[in-house]
DNA sequence: ACCATCATGGTACGGTCGTATCACCAAGGA
DNA sequence: TCCTTGGTGATACGACCGTACCATGATGGT
């Protein structure tokens, strides 16, 4: 056998061109034309690795959730050893906000994704129900551990906070994006909420 | 002159089509063949009517924006005379939730169009900034009478709730219309976080 | 050393999309 | 009456898109 090019390195070469493209033009506007011309490569390899766009896209979107996860977590680790559970939520929140580029980029896309799998079948929906319920399972486990160790006061329901923080970050993001709203305002809205919900305790 | 058809009944009917349609198959799938197949008019009447794609959908963003003030302000006249702030504030939150037909197709359409202005500079970003500003200043300008009335606690800040309930408000609706949560789930956490806000008072 | 095969390039094909063009009808003012 | 003009239909055109097809290096196992 020849040459031998790891194919999962190549495939993930032309799906990062794709979410370039995508968060440049838009991702109705790309074509698979566009996405082998911002990698550097001809047509004919981007149908050689995925053979149709209707696979290129869904590999565009799992490399897209695959990116804002590795994000999250780095944004949660660099916060520090043992942080408390306000910080971690902070910067779970944070992190979704369209506050540069790479993050302006994935609220758009996965927003365009989210869209496009409402109506076209060949799109899962799978992903925008599991992610998110992740990131609530996520929060909500942080806010109850929060109340067990009485950092918050007794009366909040971890679950419904951390659907409502979720939805808030959701929401405000979109407004960011089209430009409603600076970043540093959402911040402030979805600090607010955390200093309400933290307000009986103390945190690190 | 001959003929005589009341041109913007025409484009309004067009309009109504392409939202129609669009919302069945996704704004990105609609061609103008398929907006007049919908309207049952010809190619020609479309182009006619409006000239170019580009005006078709500004006019078609416009018809849907204009549609959903219709809704809302016929939610809030339905509950009666003189109602409290929140249940004026609830049944505007609660129209913008994905529940029915109408709602799911505004929900879905209103985002496609957000995004595509975002990208495509043709579109006007505007509405997307000026209706939610407007959204927001009546709940916030709803929520200080409140206040004002004694029916809130006094420590909150009419703004930055408002803020926080539409945002709430939009990031539940995407979770309801992409099949992670029920509309009574987001129902839930809306009354839940009003039922906070308006915990001092007693409201009618 | 050879050849099977992976990798890659170039290009053509069918379809669709937005737009433009040509033709026709109908009606009301001169 | 006739002719100007608004409304409508059918169809053509050029561009682009996704996909398929054909050709050809390059390489490693035997």
């Amino acid at each position: 056998m020849p040459k031998h090019v790891d194919h999962d390195v190549r495939r993930a070469e032309i799906a990062e061109a794709l979410v370039r493209v995508a968060g440049r033009r838009g991702l109705h506007a790309v074509g698979m034309r566009d996405v082998a011309a911002e990698a550097g490569v001809s047509l004919r390899l981007v149908q050689y690795y995925f053979q149709t766009k209707e696979k290129l896209l869904l590999h565009g979107l799992h490399h897209l959730a695959r990116g804002f996860g590795e994000r999250v977590t780095a944004r949660v680790v660099a916060i520090g050893d043992d942080p408390g559970p306000r910080a971690v939520i902070e910067a779970l929140l944070m992190a979704a906000l369209p506050t540069d580029e790479e993050s302006r980029r994935f609220h758009l896309l996965y927003t365009s994704y989210a869209v496009l799998a409402v109506t076209d079948e060949s799109l899962a929906a799978q992903p925008f129900i599991d992610n998110p319920n992740a990131a609530e399972d996520t929060v909500a486990g942080l806010l109850q551990k929060a109340k067990d160790a009485g950092l918050t006061g007794p009366d909040v329901d971890a679950r419904t906070e951390a659907i409502s923080l979720l939805a808030m970050s959701a929401g405000l993001g979109t407004g960011v994006l089209v430009g409603q709203r600076g970043p540093e305002s959402a911040a402030d809205v979805l600090g607010h909420h955390l200093d309400r919900i933290f307000q009986d305790g103390r945190d690190g």
